[in-house]
DNA sequence: TTGAAAGCGCTAACAG
DNA sequence: CTGTTAGCGCTTTCAA
């Protein structure tokens, strides 16, 4: 009667559990905590009152408690994108590995998400926010470092004080691609990127002309639309309609590849590698399908995520910037080169 | 001298703003809860001072305190898939956009992640869990239930009391499919599925099979590994290598459609869809690539997403399973009809 | 509209 | 090894 159904929801609390064992409550609360000193009985006494009533230990209160959310949040746009979906499954995955807990913000839309996104996660108290796209502002960054927060940027070139800056070495992956299509016999030498690319996207390009320049070959640059899969389609189409048509080309993700690969194919029966050698970077999933076959680069991301998780659980907060070799990846959109290779 | 540097994260408190601005740490609490009565005047000193000393409200403490954590948990595995991925990407945002907070619980690997997923949700006291992959045992569902949080499972055809069972009508879609290669003209129709189907993958293939009983046709069904463009590749060998080669397959996936036509293509140089009709499954963003063009059909994301919303924002916990359409979409891998249809 | 007091569920520090 | 005490930072009564 006088009994009324709280709409509050009723969860079972340490301290039923300690009622239900017949001990007191921090038991309880040992009893879950690894390496903490419980008897063994009163460990048993307490895992099996659990059992029966369902508890299960609150971690928004522990964490208040200790200030140790065990969080980490993942700050990312077009993350159903081959490359970016594949770098936060692994990242999660050895997240949870490592007993952390993924927030995920999708900052897809308006630029100024990265902040709402770097927001919610200080207000979570979350240990470190490892950002894929956009930059944050460097004075929210601060309020982050005095919560004792650690910022990771991934493949951005901005250098940014405090936090551990992490990507492929694109310029050298740039040089490396001019001189395989130059070595390849092609003539005319290609690139094409977005024209909304970000820095370091835009570093594999600066690399790629520098070798360029280096050689003294004149490169044909096409350049349209954000770094996806129909702008390759319309730079190819571009590219393919030259006169100078090129016969080797170079584009900074395997998305904008595959679009130049299908444009030579479907729009003007080209095929790869005979008529035109194309390299990519990534390494996508689709890069080793077989309609693709495409040679590019495999972003060293094992090498990026151990280095993410050992800074996120290391103690010093200070400044790292690292650049890890892209590995190359033969595959067959590159033509093979038929003369012995001099020396 | 006597100022230790604590090594525990020193954060800016409510009450080292309620001191700052001269008013009572609950005024600051207040200024930062929507809809609670301030002035004007203590609101703008509150904000003020907040913004001066970095003030950023504890989302574990006020979660604790108002037993709402805002968080609602993605499980699911595999998360790299264009599927999937596509998923992960819309629940995410449209999360957000809620004002909610996504937690991503990566369960690739052993099956019995799932459990610990949800064991994870339970002790952060998520709002809801939606499960992608995997199902969950019934009697930890029941934690969560009182525990006041809500489950979804998106395309499980396991029935499970007190969560929303969410998904496209696949047997109609297989039912569909069938029919468009019959009438199609296709004389030796197939089916390709992975060996290791989920629930909701195997009732396209009953729907298929089943009206193909109908109308009287056998199918010629053949199966490999898990759910994957590989799978698609060996299925799509083996199919072509056949003495009664078929000329129109359905396939289970779209990654498993991207592997015959490449299987037919690379291999043994035939082409879609003059040679072999296709038809997939799930309208991954390579489906419209021109390389495949594949006729598939649309998984109603969208609508899916919203009654996941809905549900998860709604007070009454019941039970509810929801089959929505998939729309089919017409590309160019299936063979345009030359005669007149009959009737 | 404001402040004082009580408590969310938990864990750290201390004594026994 | 165990229990008591005192908070973690916040919000919610309640009274002024």
């Amino acid at each position: 009667m006088s009994e009324k159904v709280s709409s509050r929801k009723q969860q079972v609390r340490a301290v039923d559990v300690a009622r239900h064992a017949g001990v007191s409550r921090v038991s309880v609360s040992r009893t879950f905590t690894p390496g903490a000193s419980v008897s063994a009985s009163t460990r048993a006494k307490v895992l099996k009152s659990a059992e029966i009533l369902g508890y299960h230990v609150n971690r928004l209160a522990s964490s208040l408690n200790r200030s140790e959310s065990g969080i980490v949040a993942l700050i990312a746009a077009e993350i159903e994108t081959p490359h970016r979906a594949t770098m936060i499954a692994e990242l999660s995955e050895k997240l949870q590995a490592a007993g952390k807990v993924t927030m995920l913000i999708n900052t897809s839309g308006y630029e100024e998400r990265v902040q709402d996104a770097l927001l919610q996660a200080i207000s979570f108290r979350t240990e470190a926010a490892i950002i894929l796209s956009g930059a944050p502002d460097p004075s929210l960054a601060d309020t982050c470092f005095s919560n004792g927060m650690k910022l990771v940027l991934i493949n951005r070139e901005e250098d940014f004080p405090g936090s551990l800056q992490i990507g492929p070495d694109n310029k050298a992956a740039g040089r490396t691609a001019f001189n395989a299509l130059l070595r390849a016999g092609c003539q005319r030498i290609a690139l094409s990127n977005s024209s909304n690319a970000t820095s370091g996207i835009l570093e594999r390009e600066e690399g790629f002309l520098e070798a360029a320049v280096e050689a003294g070959v004149n490169v044909i640059c096409e350049v349209a639309g954000v770094t996806s899969y129909k702008a390759g389609l319309e730079i190819g189409t571009r590219l393919m309609d030259r006169e100078d048509r090129p016969d080797g080309v170079f584009c900074t993700t395997d998305l904008i590849a595959c679009g130049v690969i299908d444009a030579a194919r479907q729009r003007f029966g080209l095929r790869t590698p005979e008529d035109l050698s194309v390299i990519g970077f990534d390494n996508i999933p689709q890069a080793e399908w077989e309609g693709y076959n495409l040679t590019t680069f495999a972003q060293p991301t094992d090498l990026i995520i151990d280095k993410c998780l050992e800074w996120c659980t290391t103690q010093q907060p200070s400044t790292e910037a690292v650049k890890l070799p892209a590995r190359f990846v033969w595959r067959n959109s590159v033509q093979k080169v038929l003369v012995a290779q001099s020396q």
